[in-house]
RNA sequence: GGAGGGAUGGCUGAGCGGACGAAAGCGACGGUCUUGAAAACCGUAGCGCGAUGAGCGCCGGGGGUUCGAAUCCCUCUCCCUCCGCCA
């Protein structure tokens, strides 16, 4: 959510760096609601106060047995608490309308996000090792997982459905392993808490994060039960926190979590994204910081570093890019990519995804910190970033490591966990 | 799933229609005293909108009754106790 004072002192400023984003937006009607607002609210205060004070008056008359004049102040008042709920009433729909709007406003871009229209605008910012070469022709993960017997994705799909995964024998072992290894190693190397949080969460949470409004439609909804399933763990970890003064001492604080995730994936299709690229279910680690808002900035920097130590630990080529305006999630002022290579497909594919949102869940969570005892609370950042997504993963594990014979080399930080050095 | 009891400031907890933004205690902050600290004593202090003013709003959320609601009514959420079911 951004700052509505924001928007009202500097409107062209919002609305040319949040149409870097690509999309058409207008900030005229929530600028005619706010000034609507206002205008409403200025006399409706006054006849409250003018209310406050009868009341008073008449509680005092009546305390001195004055009952006839009492009466009289009660008649009149009658009057002007017609007027306030009718002005109450207009204010709450004008007020409902302008926070909707607002809550379906994007954040602002960072002045160091390249503008583009063009999602391929990315700035690759740094490459680790280099694209395997096979002397075979390099098989995809979806042909390994059969022949190697890990991953059965008919009987996923008689199970729950087309896009769910079902991991077998190794393959159930190694996605386990990879969880394993990157919680252990972002809590032992990297000093993050480790949480274990619920899977389901309450419209509020989803809200704060910024799931709510805008995406609802993108995430599985338990109407008995009024909960969400969980899409990814930042939108748990942002509300670790909510409706909380933090103490000042603890920043930044940095947390990870694993959790499955789950997601609908409406509207999207695509032939190459076969196999375990895009399920309706997956697993992921997550990393989350809750800094302060001058160091937020150098605390994003070193979080795409923690997540790019699993890739190094795992010997997986892949690269970091920042996305431009046009690919940034709604929530995000500047985030940075960690994309690993896919043979059988002869191109990237996301992993990780390290964002700062800077205030703007803050905001709708209401999460903030006090500097001083004395101090005023002020909203603190959040950033998040997978650390990593295993499912993924998994695929470029499978592909990366293929050996001619079909089985794959095990990287070594996951050997311990697996008991064996080779899929096959 | 059934039956009850709760939700008040950083915490404990009183208030149950009018002088209540809210007693009291603890904790916090500032000061006096002290070589320093503790204790004691004195003082300050909630959050939001708004201009650091006036004013308005906030006692779990939403709605209602009333001239006036922390207080009465409805509803939702969460917590506790008991019964039932269950990994």
């Amino acid at each position: 959510m951004l700052d509505l004072k924001l928007i009202r002192d500097h409107p062209k400023e919002v609305e040319r760096r949040l149409r870097t984003r690509g999309e058409p937006i207008t900030l005229d009607r929530i600028l005619k609601l706010d000034e609507e607002r206002r205008q409403i609210v200025g006399h409706v205060e006054q006849l409250k106060a003018q209310r406050n004070k009868a009341s008073e008056e008449i509680g005092r008359l009546k305390r001195e047995q004055k009952e006839r004049d009492a009466e009289n102040l009660i008649v009149e008042m009658g009057k002007i608490a017609e007027e306030i709920k009718s002005l109450d009433g207009k204010l709450s729909q004008i007020e409902h309308e302008l926070n909707d709007l607002l809550a379906r406003l994007p954040n602002l871009p960072h002045a160091s996000v390249p503008v583009s229209g063009n999602k391929s605008d990315k700035k690759i910012l740094r490459e680790f090792g280099r694209k395997p070469e096979f002397s075979f022709p390099p098989k995809s993960h979806v042909e390994l997982g059969e022949r190697l017997k890990i991953l059965d994705f008919p009987r996923a799909a008689r199970i729950a459905g087309s896009r769910f995964p079902l991991y077998r024998g190794l393959g159930a072992m190694l996605e386990m392993a990879l969880v394993q290894f990157m919680l252990r190693y972002q809590v032992q190397q990297n000093n993050y808490i480790p949480i274990f949080p619920p899977f389901l969460g309450n419209a509020e949470s989803f809200f704060a994060a910024g799931q709510l409004p805008k995406f609802a439609d993108q995430v599985y909804f338990c109407p008995e039960d009024h909960l969400y399933l969980n899409p990814t763990a930042e939108i748990l970890l942002t509300n670790l926190h909510r409706d909380e003064i933090v103490d000042d001492a603890e920043l930044p604080l940095k947390y990870c979590a694993y959790t499955a995730c789950f997601r609908r994936e409406a509207g999207t299709y695509g032939e190459e994204e076969k196999g375990l690229i895009r399920m309706h279910q997956f697993n992921k680690v997550e990393l989350f910081k809750f800094t302060r808002p001058e160091e937020s900035y150098t605390e994003l920097d070193s979080l795409v570093e923690d997540a790019e130590d699993i890739l190094k630990e795992l010997k997986i080529h892949y690269r970091a890019a920042l996305l431009p305006s046009c690919d940034l999630g709604q929530q995000s002022t500047k985030t940075i990519d960690l994309e690993v290579w896919i043979p059988s497909q002869n191109r990237y594919y996301e992993v990780s995804s390290c964002s700062n949102c800077e205030d703007f869940q803050a905001r709708r969570g209401n999460i903030r910190f006090r500097r001083a005892k004395t101090s005023k609370p002020e909203y603190l950042h959040t950033l998040n970033g997978s650390g990593l997504a295993t499912s993924r993963l998994f695929v470029a594990i499978l592909e990366n490591h293929q050996q001619p014979d079909s089985s794959v080399l095990v990287p070594e930080a996951l050997r311990d966990y697996l008991k064996t050095g080779r899929l096959q």
